[in-house]
Parts: C-alpha cells; structure tokens; sequence
DNA sequence: CAGATTTAAATGCATTTGCAAATATCCCGT
DNA sequence: ACGGGATATTTGCAAATGCATTTAAATCTG
C-alpha cells in the first residue's frame, strides 16, 4: 500500500476557484487530448477511419492478436462501439477476427498486412501532432511528464491492463 | 519562435512498437482522461448533468460570464452541443443567458445562485477523482506535471483562450 | 453433473453528437 | 451609407454512440 507515502496528496476541500483552471491537471489534459483527437479525426476523416477505427488500428500494430475486450481497454473505445469499428475494418480487410483457441465464447484480432500497410501511412501523422505537442520539452522533462502519467494510470485503472 | 530551442524534439521517424504504448504520451493521456470521465459520468448521472452540463458549469464556477463561444473552448465540448446543454442548464435555472452589451450577435453565459450550488454539490466528487488521480504523487512531482501540460496545451492550441 | 452465475461479443434502440445550413448581426472598404 | 464578407449562435438532420439486452459458452456450486 502507499497509503504511508509522504507525498501529500492534493486537499480534497480546496475549490476549483482557488486553484485555477490553468493549474487544474484534469483541465488541461482534456483541453489537449480534445484538441490532439480533433485534429487527428480531421486528418483521418480523408482516409475514411474513424477516432475508434483508428484506435483499434494503432493497438493493433503493438500488440499481437488482444481479445476484443482487451483491445477495447487499451484502444479506449466502448466495446460495442469496437465491435462495429472491427466490422467496417474487417470488410476493408484491414483486421481478422479468429476464435479463441481454447475459449470458444472469445473473439482475438489480428492486424492483416494490408492493415499494417495502412497504419504506416497514418502513423507520420500521429508522430507530427505528437512532436508538435512535445515542442520545446526536453528529454528528461518528457520522461518525468510520462513517468508522472503511468503513476496516475497505474491509480485510476480498473482493469489490470 | 522556439524552433532554435535546444530541446530536441521526439524524432518523427520512430515507429509506435519501439516507442511502446506505456511510454507514448498521447495513449495514456487517452487511457487516464478515458476513465477519469466516464466515473465522473457516472456519478454526474444521478443528479441529471451529462458531461457537457458539468462541464459548461465547472467553467462557469471559475470564470465569469463568458461568451458561448469562450465557454465552448474552455469547457471542450462542441459548440452546437454546448448549445443545447445550455438550454437545459438555463431550463433547470442554473445558468442564465444573457446578450452581450455591445455586439448583439453575441451571448453572454452567467451562473445563476442555483447554478453555484448545483456546482458545490458536485464538486467534492470531482476533487476525489482528482486526489485518487495523483495519490503517491508529491507537490513537486505535480507541479512539474502541470507545468509540462501548460507548455503542451500552449503548444496545440488553436484559439489565444 | 444439472442448474445457476459469470463472461465474451454482438445487436436493437433511443439518445447524443457534430456537421452543415440558417439566421442575425457586425465590420470593412469604398 | 451600402454591399460583401466575417462572426455568433441556433437548429435540422444524418450518423455515431452507449446502454441494455441477447446469445452463446464457460465456470462455479452444491
């Protein structure tokens, strides 16, 4: 337990006011996540991928082969609105859905190679708006910056993945 | 301009599998906000506020009589969406519109007594979604943090709010 | 091992969303 | 002062979303 940590965690009785929006990291986080997806969306739109399209994509090209609750977890994306996302990239022939050898209740997806083709086409684009974000941080400071976020996942996650 | 900085900006030539999810800023910004919001959604649910009515109110909370458009930006919720949100936020008596003195195009949002009330009611629940958020995590720690997502969101924005 | 419970995924359906168009007003150049 | 374009907000409408349900299969329990 790190209940006996001395970080002092922020005072729950502090009000919104008092600390500021600009100062306030729940704020700011959805401010740059809205304006990063916007754009992102925008860019993917040409390509006919959806936000969740997308997202199952970019997973898929890291990891092999998730069952599809899991790749609705770490794609954030509803599980019945990945279900229809895996449909459309299913008839493009950018994903495969295959039982579960040995639990036959469960589907796992497979990126296709035209899949995979796809997702280096898209992939400079998400690496621009990251860098673009990024601008003038240095190295250590976006360790610490990811360092503080795998903390905070590690605390608000609900599923152990 | 900053183009000289010394900050070496994260290459754009890498692939997303060398990076790895765990390490990729923009992925766990998504997980961490992705759950953030939909407990606050829930929890908001009971007392009939959809996230954009939280949120039109949270700005409002800190920041006085903004115009729609402002308040759109801040809260990160689509304009057409934030609209109608404010009829039922103006319906229910928490917020009142009211046109802007000098440019009668424009509209002008305040937070009514009720409005505020609503508001400290809620708050609290979002207070503990944001000390569970950054619980092991040092003033230090935190104070870095948000100075990084400043940097980030003067970075990406589009609007000078 | 039968029946009850849980889990995985897909689907029906009502709600929400967001784009585009409509409306109203302002601002600029001439 | 007038016409053309810009800006603020609302609204119509089609598409996307998410909750709840369904279907199917696994697991637990007595």
């Amino acid at each position: 337990m790190t209940d006996q940590s001395p970080a002092k965690p922020p005072p729950t009785d502090t009000r919104l006011g008092e600390i500021g929006l600009s100062n306030y990291a729940p704020y700011l986080m959805n401010r740059i996540m809205g304006r990063y997806n916007a754009s992102l969306r925008d860019e993917m739109a040409d390509l006919g991928l959806s936000t969740p399209k997308m997202r199952a994509l970019a997973v898929l090209s890291v990891i092999d082969a998730p069952l599809i609750r899991e790749l609705a977890v770490y794609a954030v994306v509803e599980q019945s609105t990945l279900s229809r996302a895996l449909d459309q990239l299913a008839a493009e022939g950018l994903i495969r859905r295959e039982a579960d050898a040995t639990d036959s209740r469960a589907t796992r997806v497979f990126i296709t190679e035209a899949g995979r083709t796809t997702f280096e086409t898209l992939w400079p684009r998400m690496a621009e708006s990251y860098a673009r974000m990024f601008k003038g941080i240095d190295e250590a400071e976006r360790r610490a910056f990811v360092g503080t976020l795998q903390k905070m996942l590690a605390n608000i996650r609900k599923h152990e993945i």
